[in-house]
DNA sequence: TAGGCCATCTGGTCCT
DNA sequence: AGGACCAGATGGCCTA
């Protein structure tokens, strides 16, 4: 990497060159730029001498005055940096606490960011999808468990179930070629080919239903 | 080796 | 004014 905090650490400061370094107490004082009351000796110079002297100084002062200026951009550069890198450390804390929560949590692996939101999105899903099925069978006690259209007749996912062979058919080949869901995210259910979670572990959203209802309370662990 | 994922830096914008 | 948030850029690491 290139790049490294240390490239923009505020003690490079130390690489300006040594005349800004001479004197970078005038850098507190209010204006650089002021010639007023340290001129030792004005009298004695012709009046063009004097103009060059304060056009030198000016000079002087104004390169001090951007490296100060640098210097005050670089110091907060490297703030703003530090408070950002907390910032994703804190995004990415939260992304593991969600992680720990999901069902189908692999040990040895690890879900990506994306596929820990998709998994997280779908499992919120059934799992009020089970509570609101629930009540119903709990009004009505029999009444269908499972709605029909849920289930896909190749695909019946339940815990020891040849589940490599329905995802060889029904799972993308890879994670990287997961399918975006972009329905109501109300009603996932509503889409056939909307995969979520790692894909050797993911949901197929029309067997959740399915998997929830057997597996309760709301766990479902394939393989 | 290409592609995916990730961490970090960076500048812009919005908010308090 | 300073911090939070965001998106783009960049480079490293890993895997198929």
């Amino acid at each position: 990497m290139d790049r490294t905090f240390s490239d923009y650490d505020p003690s490079s400061r130390l690489s300006f060159s040594t005349s800004e370094d001479e004197d970078y107490s005038s850098l507190q004082s209010p204006s650089p730029y002021s010639t007023g009351g340290d001129h030792t000796s004005p009298a004695q110079s012709p009046e063009k001498c004097e103009e060059e002297e304060k056009k030198k100084r000016r000079g002087r002062s104004r390169v001090k005055n951007e490296a100060v200026l640098h210097t005050i951009k670089k110091t907060r550069r490297v703030k703003a940096n530090d408070r950002e890198r907390n910032r994703m450390h804190n995004l990415n804390s939260a992304l593991d606490e969600l992680r720990s929560i999901l069902p189908c949590f692999p040990d040895d692996t690890k879900l990506t960011k994306i596929e820990t939101l998709r998994l997280a999105h779908n499992y919120i899903w059934a799992l009020s999808e089970t509570l609101r099925l629930a009540d119903q069978t709990k009004d009505k006690p029999h009444v269908e468990l499972v709605k029909p259209g849920y289930m896909s007749p190749a695909a019946p996912l339940s815990p020891g179930s040849d589940a490599e062979s329905w995802m060889s058919t029904a799972s993308p080949s890879s994670s990287s070629s997961f399918s975006t869901c972009t329905s109501n995210p109300s009603s996932p259910a509503l889409s056939d080919d909307c995969y979520y979670g790692h894909p050797e572990n993911f949901f197929s959203l029309q067997s959740i239903p399915q998997n929830f209802l057997q597996n309760s309370p709301c766990f479902v662990q394939f393989q």
